[in-house]
DNA sequence: CGGCCCGTTGACATGAATCAACGCACGTGG
DNA sequence: CCACGTGCGTTGATTCATGTCAACGGGCCG
């Protein structure tokens, strides 16, 4: 039988917050109605970003929020020698733009990896609901803390993990994150090229293909190129945890 | 000639933030005097912690911020397998307390490199002031955006540089750092062991030494322990840059 | 239909980790 | 104030994980 995984739901005209799928992720998350209404009205939805295409480049000036709600999005970091490292991969739901704080530019870049909807917040309108909206703020922070949060793992990930011990934290993130959206955590399809995903996760693109196969071969997974079934939910668990050398 | 850098600021006593030698780089930077009146007694000041002690504990509950004043704090995260990465070192000036405001309990700890002074805002008087003042809200994404920012930085330091790149790069930032607070940039004593300085850049103490030896035969720098002098500022800077194969 | 990019696999090179030993600072207690 | 012990930092020998170089097949898009 062929596996068809769900890639992301389609979400084609500009719903209301209240009527999205994604409020429960989304900066609506903890407002009442009354406020979503306020917030309703401060966002542009229904923004298109084509595959490959940026939503904002590194040292642009911040001109506002982004709420992912189809698609998804790359975001980046260059050095002076052109290296590249990829930051995270963002699904509906999340929300990109908070590098820009900082300075008031984009310290990194954000890019298309699909086709790609977002809604828009304004900077002033930003300003505008923390001024108004308590539980506006208040959901900002939370969703900042979740990107810090998130950027700590990535660091936990890169400085103390093996190759297979990353892929396999990684995988699991996927999967978690597609529960939570309701999605299946066991048959997915991978938004990104092999070469986006060893660059997240500091190894070399055949690095990761080796693993993938070994995975493979292991019965943990099943690999299609980017669909991704997985099969031993536990055994891939304990790779992801397994320190230095206390298991095989 | 015996180098005797400074290694800290001193400040022993409350002072008032107006006249903390630190406020250009702590939370009153962008505020008014009235503003930072309301600061004032917003703020608990003179927290001390001892060297090794925590500020706080990962899956605490979130009590504050806090802007260290002297001393130093690690913060470090663990995962399953007692594995640990250092996230960052803060130096005075530095706030530190974001990471818990996704779920209301931090997800890594702080401990103190060096007897410690912190001024404490509890999260209540932090809410109260972001009511209040709209310089002050302005003013914690900024801070907010400064740790995404240099969260960003690990990552690419972590995933896309060798060993060299990532010392090199970590001297410049103390180098940086040191300037910006009137200190020498370039003779500075570090606050961290070496294995505390290996584990944040992701390698072995013994690698992190041998790198040390390496560029103090080159002439680069001069290390005694903790005590380093730049000697050749540019040539560490061409390190930091030095992308796979086109330098030597 | 054809070219190109994506992903995989193999052979080999190498940067960094590991294992081991040692000397020197520093704090502690006599 | 000195002696001692402990932990910090360094260095050498060796192993190993991962990167690099090379080749190839197969899917996808023009």
């Amino acid at each position: 039988m062929q596996i068809k995984p769900v890639k992301q739901n389609k979400i084609t005209s500009a719903v209301a917050c209240k009527n999205c799928s994604l409020s429960n992720f989304c900066l609506p998350r903890g407002l009442s109605s009354s406020e979503m209404e306020l917030l309703e009205v401060s966002i542009s939805k229904s923004k298109k970003i084509k595959k490959r295409e940026y939503l904002y480049t590194s040292n642009s000036e911040q001109a506002g929020l982004y709420a992912i709600k189809s698609g998804s999005i790359k975001t980046f970091l260059s050095n002076e020698s052109g290296e590249e490292q990829i930051l995270g991969f963002h699904l509906p739901g999340d929300l990109v733009g908070f590098d820009a704080f900082y300075t008031g530019k984009h310290n990194c870049s954000a890019q298309a990896l699909d086709d790609t909807l977002v809604c828009e917040l304004s900077i002033n309108n930003f300003e505008a609901l923390c001024e108004k909206l308590p539980a506006m703020r208040h959901e900002m922070m939370h969703q900042v803390g979740k990107e810090i949060q998130h950027d700590h793992i990535v660091m936990l990930t890169l400085g103390q993990m093996q190759t297979e011990e990353r892929l396999a934290t990684f995988l699991l993130s996927i999967s978690q994150r597609n529960v939570a959206r309701h999605f299946s955590g066991t048959e997915f399809q991978l938004a990104m090229p092999r070469r986006d995903l060893a660059n997240y996760l500091g190894m070399a693109v055949e690095t990761l293909s080796r693993i993938f196969s070994r995975l493979q071969e292991n019965g943990i997974i099943e690999v299609k190129r980017r669909v991704i079934r997985i099969l031993d939910l536990e055994t891939l668990r304990s790779l992801a945890h397994s320190s230095c050398r206390d298991s095989e």
